[in-house]
DNA sequence: TTGTAAGCGTTATCAT
DNA sequence: ATGATAACGCTTACAA
């Protein structure tokens, strides 16, 4: 046992033949403000509130300078574990995503990891997919996490207690309870739908998966909606459900082609499923857009890279990202919660994958 | 000022008409291990003692029972923070990569949260593309950070001082100084180049980045070492630097394509560049493979999915996170640093992009 | 086996 | 303007 911290040799200063520049925080012997305090001839206190940058700070220029010159000489670099402990606050952010390996969620954590780090928080990443995210609330609360961003993860299914007391903002999934940022998922459908009407399609089908995750059901119903508003209604064989992954999109469009009358448009939830769609039907022989146009939704870097280049609806999920996190700091900041944001607008991009029906 | 920690409202407990069932952490009333000692009718230490799980926990199994009891009804949770404060461990781990939206990354990132998150460290995300490592490096140094895992940015840039003291793992980045696992890059050029020349190629080429990146570095070596062993030499406009990306790729290939002789095979230093250099071919009307084979490395899951479909080199890059993570975890749970672990075998896929030589 | 006391590095509330 | 003093929640000798 005895975990020791397995410190490093620090044996080649002299290998290089450079001193460090530094006063090189000697690998182990943090620098503490006693230490400064100390050596600017101040008590800790008073170094605290100097080293703190508290607007509020009321000492002397003086000696305000001599704590600053002492911090600086020895290298102090302040201990954000105690600090957090003494406030009360980590100023460290967990973000819940269902899998990283989503290019959509790994935009939303890299945009939320710009803005969170810029304000001074760290992001602590927190995967779904392997472990129930009730747990990973669990291990945040404990590290009296200030805030967690939610994507993607029925919040529904964990309200019972573990929110309790925690800052949440959800990403796209509206709340009464919480704050969010959500994409005009509906409008996506809507948009998408219009696109392919507009190019003259009437057999439409829509792919998504069953998971009661909100952007899905909305961009589902968008589609619906608009379908309805056409006059069209959605035969029951031509709603498939499927997983939200490329191979989820590849067998439910294998279902779609074996039908007795096929769709001559596709709509699907995300762009994962659009491209394993697309990859079907690239090795069933059909032709895309001539005999079946395909259309996605969130416009992820791969969408520009299959051929023909997918035909989606661009959701700004790096802006989702970032934006969830800017409204934790604000929140955190003392700044109170703002009236809630408008839906980010989604905006069809029309590419190779649709085209007017044959 | 006065940064509030801006609660949540707790009012619906009502509204659902289910009580709570846990004694509800009453929202910021943290229960502490003095709360539980005194249910427990024990002094603060001993409950510690047994809810710190030691092994070497000597105390009566009534107590135990009765602490261990007690902590449960109240729904005790150890603060982390104050624990690390305590122990002078964070039980957190920072990862420093590039940039997530590469999959190749986030790929890695994802197989070490998983492996971290499983023996209970948290995992601080950082982006190295918005702000420098050296930066990253000294939040979380001043976050007691028990160890960091570095992927493909330079480490010899950061040694000078921002390291010491730190536990480092290295990805794809072999290092004298610090432990590290990475995959057999050399073997990666050497296989692509292998697979090429069996083809019959004797014009090839190489599109890689200039950056000091050490599997970029080998990958390159690898090729240029086995096309030596053919007897075949390297006229430097086959040689394009670009920057690791599918538009790196693309530029690089269109510089390529305009030149006087052409080749008849490239390879790609990862699968980014060889998509970017696919895309360009395609919009210049030349045939993959009968005119050009392209070779990539890394299979990410995107090789699959443009058309043909990618020749690539798989680099296990979630196993190069997992082992990286279960290094330093090995490593903070007091076991001595291994001997240095062998290379990861990658593995070349033939797939759509390479053909024989026409 | 258990309780007492001290300390981790910071912040915050007082007197002075 | 500054310096004691007391938290924050937990761990860890050392005593009882």
């Amino acid at each position: 046992m005895t975990p020791r911290p397995a410190s490093r040799s620090l044996s080649d200063a002299a290998a290089t033949g450079v001193p460090p520049t530094a006063p090189a925080t000697g690998a182990g012997a943090r620098v503490t403000v006693r230490d400064v305090a100390r050596a600017a001839g101040v008590s800790q206190p008073t170094a605290s509130l100097v080293l703190g940058n508290h607007p509020t700070a009321r000492v002397a220029p003086a000696t305000r300078a001599r704590v600053l010159a002492a911090a600086h000489a020895l290298g102090y670099r302040p201990n954000v574990l105690a600090r957090g402990l003494a406030r009360g606050r980590s100023f460290a952010l967990g973000v819940i995503v269902p899998d990283l390996r989503n290019p959509f969620f790994a935009d939303v954590v890299s945009g939320a990891e710009r803005v969170a780090g810029a304000a001074g928080y760290a992001l602590l990443l927190c995967g779904a997919a392997e472990r129930p995210a009730g747990e990973h609330l669990a291990t945040l609360v404990s590290r009296q996490i200030d805030g967690v961003i939610i994507d993607a993860v029925n919040a529904a299914a964990l309200d019972e207690d573990a929110l309790a007391g925690l800052n949440v903002v959800l990403v796209d999934e509206p709340s009464e309870q919480w704050p969010g940022v959500a994409s005009d998922a509906l409008d996506a459908g809507r948009q998408a739908t219009t696109h392919l009407l507009a190019l003259g399609h009437t057999r439409l089908a829509f792919i998504g998966p069953a998971a009661d995750v909100h952007a899905f059901r909305m961009r589902e119903r968008g589609f619906v909606q608009r379908l309805r508003e056409a006059g069209l209604s959605l035969p029951s064989p031509m709603l498939r459900r499927a997983p939200a992954t490329v191979r989820g999109g590849d067998e439910a469009m294998r279902a779609l082609l074996a039908e007795r009358t096929r769709p001559t448009a596709v709509f699907c939830a995300n762009d994962l499923v659009a491209i394993g769609a697309l990859k079907r039907c690239a090795a069933a022989g059909v032709r895309v857009p001539a005999e079946l146009s395909i259309v996605g939704c969130d416009d992820i870097e791969m969408a520009r890279l299959v051929t023909p280049e997918l035909t989606t609806v661009a959701v700004p999920a790096r802006e989702l990202g970032a934006r969830a996190a800017r409204l934790l700091v604000r929140q955190l900041g003392g700044e109170p919660p703002r009236a809630r944001a408008a839906l980010l607008p989604v905006k069809l991009v029309a590419r190779g994958t649709s085209g007017p029906v044959s």
